[in-house]
DNA sequence: GTATGGATTAAAACGCATTTTAAGGCGTGC
DNA sequence: GCACGCCTTAAAATGCGTTTTAATCCATAC
């Protein structure tokens, strides 16, 4: 490797790192091009020399984070149905630990990361899910009369979503964690075998009530504090009273 | 009504117009305030005067076609499954008439609509599918011990995120399509009744058999032209192994 | 007929991502 | 020791969404 090549690559990680502390600082509307370079002590020319553009350098960030997360993942053991959850769990424990980073990264690098960014982040993900769900196959607690490529994709995209939901803050982490595991749960049922019918309907159970608490406390506190249009009103309310009224069902 | 507030209606009509025939000849890149402006006829400073923001206008645009595909669905007829079916089918065919505007206009207001376009698009869907559950669960066909808001929502969000990849072009609209009638499918065998389970067990092998179709096709064709990168042809390719075994399975 | 007030306008400006230009720095090979 | 390549740099420029300014239009109210 050629001299220049080293300094090249310092370089690199300088821009990487000073993108991450940024980030981590000014979360996303601080974050420009003008004032990374200048973070990083190099010109505003830089970055797209070696980068690209500014979202290359926000998978760069994004994709040291990843890795350390498969890695994680790999050395998991656990029952092959709780495992799934478990990495549901995994990822959200990730997210809590430095959740401005990632709402920040995540939603910027979707804002118009385009297909690679896409494919970055689904494609392993997918990977993961087709494998841990044959393993649960072979020990015989799915179905196995379902194509498993249609069914990780499925559960990936559910993934995705909620994630995407959560750094656009839509959802808080919880309920985006809560959301998940539902989807899940809800898909993992309609292919569970008597063996495990039991252990995922229970997960449904649980997921459900978590969520039914979510929407009531935020449901309340919309409807008070706020001048809403008839529509939303009229979404908020419906959900409130079913949830109310359930809420008396089960009470009584 | 003072007669300014119809010349104000009237230019808001036609900036509305004119960015949907913008929309629909020059894509979302061709499609900026400055062009939008001199097509409408007025200057760069009436469109915010009377709308605030380039998403607000792309919302306008997007309104107009929801409440008709509304109406068409409240006009629908058909057996408490097949309408589920049948939501998303009519979807797809108002898709299919103007994809280019489509795409467009979802990819544009997209990528920083905010939270009042999630609202907007999922809120009115989300009550529609509350209401074809409840009516279904009343018809026998579902279970009726699931909450119909987290199934809603899993099932609004679904299709939510299935058409954003299409809109960013990452599907096509076929597949889009059988996509989101496989989670469906997916997520009502989950719930399903003695009386129901055949006919969306039914349905759920369909879009099963069908998305395969298009894997088998797209994958190959991706295999064959292109220099990838490592990790995409590992997943392309297990993706393809499996499909090209499971055929020789189907065909012995 | 004239003043009032809301709306549109042209024009300039801001900060942004990105690209292009010419110029300079510096390790490597001769 | 000198020249060649590669890379960084400063600086300016492009086009974007958006905002601000002051000027101007024009229907209504007196």
């Amino acid at each position: 490797m050629p001299s220049w090549e080293t300094a090249k690559s310092q370089r690199r990680d300088d821009i990487v790192a000073a993108a991450r502390a940024l980030m981590r600082r000014s979360g996303v509307d601080g974050f420009s091009m003008r004032v990374l370079a200048e973070e990083a002590g190099v010109s505003i020319a830089t970055p797209y020399n070696l980068f690209g553009s500014k979202q290359a350098i926000l998978l760069e960030v994004l994709a040291a984070d990843l890795k350390a997360y498969e890695t994680a993942l790999a050395e998991m053991h656990a029952d092959e149905i709780e495992v799934l959850f478990r990495t549901v769990e995994m990822m959200t424990e990730v997210f809590a630990e430095e959740p401005d980073l990632y709402r920040s990264v995540i939603a910027a690098v979707s804002r118009d990361g385009g297909p690679e960014f896409r494919f970055m982040v689904s494609g392993p993900r997918y990977l993961l899910w087709k494998r841990l769900l044959r393993e649960a196959t072979e020990a015989g607690l799915l179905r196995a009369d379902v194509d498993p490529d249609a069914f990780a994709i499925t559960v990936t995209q559910h993934m995705f979503a909620n994630v995407l939901d959560w750094a656009l803050g839509n959802l808080s982490l919880a309920e985006m964690s809560g959301r998940i595991r539902y989807g899940l749960a809800l898909s993992l049922v309609a292919i569970a075998t008597p063996r495990s019918r039991a252990q995922i309907e229970s997960r449904l159970k649980n997921a459900e009530i978590l969520l039914q608490q979510f929407w009531r406390a935020a449901l309340a506190a919309r409807l008070k504090d706020g001048p809403l249009d008839t529509e939303t009103r009229a979404v908020l309310a419906d959900q409130l009273i079913h949830i109310e009224n359930r809420s008396l069902e089960e009470s009584a």
